[in-house]
RNA sequence: GGUCCAGUGGUGUAGCGGUUAACAUGUCGGUCUGUCACACCGAAGAUCGCGGGUUCAAUCCCCGUCUGGACCGCCA
């Protein structure tokens, strides 16, 4: 080793050592008779220390070389400091430098290492190997480690058995589109990356491994988000013999166990929501109930009073702001303003402030006397202070408006503390969902979900009310995971892909393999896949999972550093039977 | 596929139909024996993303384009 110890163990009891460290110049602080150091290395910072007239005269000269980010070795004793740094870990000592060795040399970098960086997203991406130096990054992926870590320790105490699946495997036409990869050996075919390993998993059920789990890497070729990547992290996770409560419960274990050794919070019992109430009640299958404003349907108090807006609605429905009363004209336009742009698409915003003299002002003034508003208020249960807004039209639309308008509040009165965590079970999804486009349903969760065995009856006549075994890990409003109790059974599986409109030999080209498995004993079972990108992300209180990942890729699917995708030479083409078009 | 926002010294921003293009930080030189966001003095550093248009005059207004970001669609 080059070094004795690392920039950021040394303490006061270790004063007098004699030490080598190793590591970048952060900074140089030349005061002309004293010369401060400071060298960083993942661990933390030392600050070094050389005086002119006493110290060696050709390490001060060496010491007047350096610049930022030079890689050294630095050798001297560990004194007690002057003046000591309580921000610093290591703030009550310094080394007197006796020995100073320039290992590399490095150029300007294009934006400081410091933890509030001067340096833009971009540039930021570009030299992620400097921006990976600094400490919140670092900070992000040790906690990414920890996570990873501790993920493995829980299953493992539960029995689960880590396996890997192949990633060159086979595309379906289900789902979101394929990364694919040409085959050289075989002419013309392709193969596809994993959007998750779910058929092999299912697969392993039936080969016996009744426990497993891995923290896989999946692809899926779709526009990205701030919490979406193309290739991303799964704890993916299957167990056989169970029942849906026991894989909410094993999981529900994982979460609570998670949060306590790395986070230091003990989670209470995780609530479990049904799929029809989170829509009733939050407008989303993805509540964040960090913070009330539970939605109250309003149509009978609201209708049949001479608002054609309303009358005409298949649903009113509003919820309460908190002491929101006084809101200003202003406010209340950007929230009209909000509401009515195009992503959310409400006509318009109702509004009804119960003022501190029981008074009543709404928007709708013309149309509803302070009985009427009193009679909302009411079944609003709203005090005196309160703000109501309302919201009409289309059942599932007005929900999702709804939805949005019940986050933004949530934002502007800071209900949304990142530091407050509320998981929350969403159960009992729908099967199937219709799709417009291709006019036909497609299943929600994915073809291999298992209808509620009293709902099966339904799927001929009422399709879209039969509901599934599957289950949604919520947490402050974020998708975490999701799952369900899978088919076992060769006829119920070919059922299903017959209700998703798949022949039989297409159901056969395409999961012959899953539906010859199912022939011999296929175990009754089911699991769990956590994103674990937005996992780590939401545990480090941020909404991007990029900061997260050491080498994300950008808006458009792009690694600005490395420049890919990229054109590929001709003669690789030639060998994949591949003609580029573009 | 769509909507919106941004692009100005190395970096982050300000700005304005006519400017010596401002500020901070970084860089370089100097002074400084307790700094740690060191301080102070000085210097260098910008075809204002690219192409076209309007105008006597464009970094500024308009159109297109590229790049980046946020979102909708999409994400079994």
């Amino acid at each position: 080793m080059l070094r004795s110890h690392t920039c950021g163990e040394l303490k006061f009891e270790d004063v007098n050592k004699e030490v080598t460290l190793t590591g970048w110049v952060q900074k140089v602080r030349d005061k002309g008779g004293l010369i401060w150091i400071d060298i960083r290395d993942r661990y933390g910072i030392t600050q070094l220390l050389l005086e002119d007239g006493r110290s060696d005269s050709e390490v001060v000269k060496t010491a007047r070389q350096l610049g930022r980010e030079y890689v050294i070795k630095a050798s001297g004793k560990v004194i007690e400091r002057v003046s000591e740094n309580p921000n610093l870990a290591t703030g009550r000592i310094e080394i007197d430098l006796t020995g100073l060795d320039i290992l590399n040399s490095s150029i300007t970098p294009p934006f400081t290492i410091e933890d509030d960086t001067d340096g833009g997203e971009e540039l930021r991406m570009k030299y992620r190997y400097l921006d990976l130096r600094r400490q919140p990054l670092r900070k992000n992926l040790e906690l990414r480690n920890r996570l990873s870590i501790e993920t493995r320790k829980y299953l493992d105490d539960q029995k689960f058995f880590e396996i890997e699946t192949p990633y060159l495997i086979k595309s379906t036409p289900e789902g979101a589109r394929d990364f694919v990869v040409p085959s050289r050996m075989n002419e013309g075919q392709f193969y596809a990356l994993p959007q998750s390993p779910q058929t092999f998993k299912q697969l392993l059920m039936v080969a016996g491994y009744d426990r497993y789990y891995q923290l896989v890497k999946c692809f899926r070729d779709e526009d990205l988000r701030a919490d979406r990547q193309p290739e991303f992290t799964q704890i993916d996770c299957e167990m056989a013999f169970v029942e849906q409560d026991d894989i909410l419960s094993t999981f529900e274990g994982m979460v609570k166990y998670l949060f306590k050794t790395v986070k230091g919070i003990d989670i209470p019992e995780l609530p479990r929501m049904d799929y029809a109430d989170a829509m009733k009640f939050y407008g989303s299958d993805k509540p964040d109930i960090r913070f009330g404003m539970k939605f109250v349907e309003l149509n009978d108090v609201a209708q049949n009073k001479g608002f054609k807006v309303f009358d005409d609605a298949e649903l009113v429905v509003g919820f309460v702001a908190d002491g929101c009363a006084e809101y200003s004209r202003k406010q209340l336009d950007k929230l009209t303003e909000f509401v009515k742009k195009p992503q959310i698409g409400a006509k318009g915003l109702v509004y009804v402030k119960c003022n501190e003299d029981g008074s009543f002002k709404s928007s709708v003034d013309k149309f509803f006397d302070q009985d009427a508003l009193k009679s909302w208020s009411d079944k609003i249960s709203a005090k005196s202070g309160d703000l109501l807004f309302v919201l009409s039209g289309e059942k599932d639309k007005v929900r999702k408006q709804l939805n949005e308008l019940r986050l933004e509040m949530g934002n502007r009165m800071e209900l949304r503390d990142p530091n407050v965590f509320a998981p929350l079970w969403v159960v009992d999804f729908p099967l199937l969902e219709w799709d417009e486009d291709s006019k036909r349903y497609h299943a929600m969760h994915h073809p291999f979900t298992s209808p509620k065995p009293e709902d099966i009856s339904m799927l001929d006549t009422k399709p879209g009310e039969v509901r599934a075994n599957a289950y949604d890990l919520v947490i402050n409003g974020v998708e975490i995971g999701g799952g369900s109790i899978r088919i076992h059974d060769r006829d119920l599986q070919k059922l299903m892909f017959k209700h998703l409109g798949f022949t039989d030999e297409e159901a056969q080209d395409q999961f012959g393999f899953l539906l010859n498995a199912f022939e011999y004993g296929a175990p009754p079972h089911g699991g769990i896949a956590l994103g674990f990108d937005r996992l780590t992300a939401l545990f480090g209180g941020q909404d991007s999972i990029r900061d997260f990942i050491a080498f994300p890729k950008n808006n458009s699917g792009r690694d600005i550093m490395i420049d890919s995708p990229s054109i590929i030479a001709d003669d690789q083409l030639d060998e994949l039977n591949l003609k580029v078009t573009v």
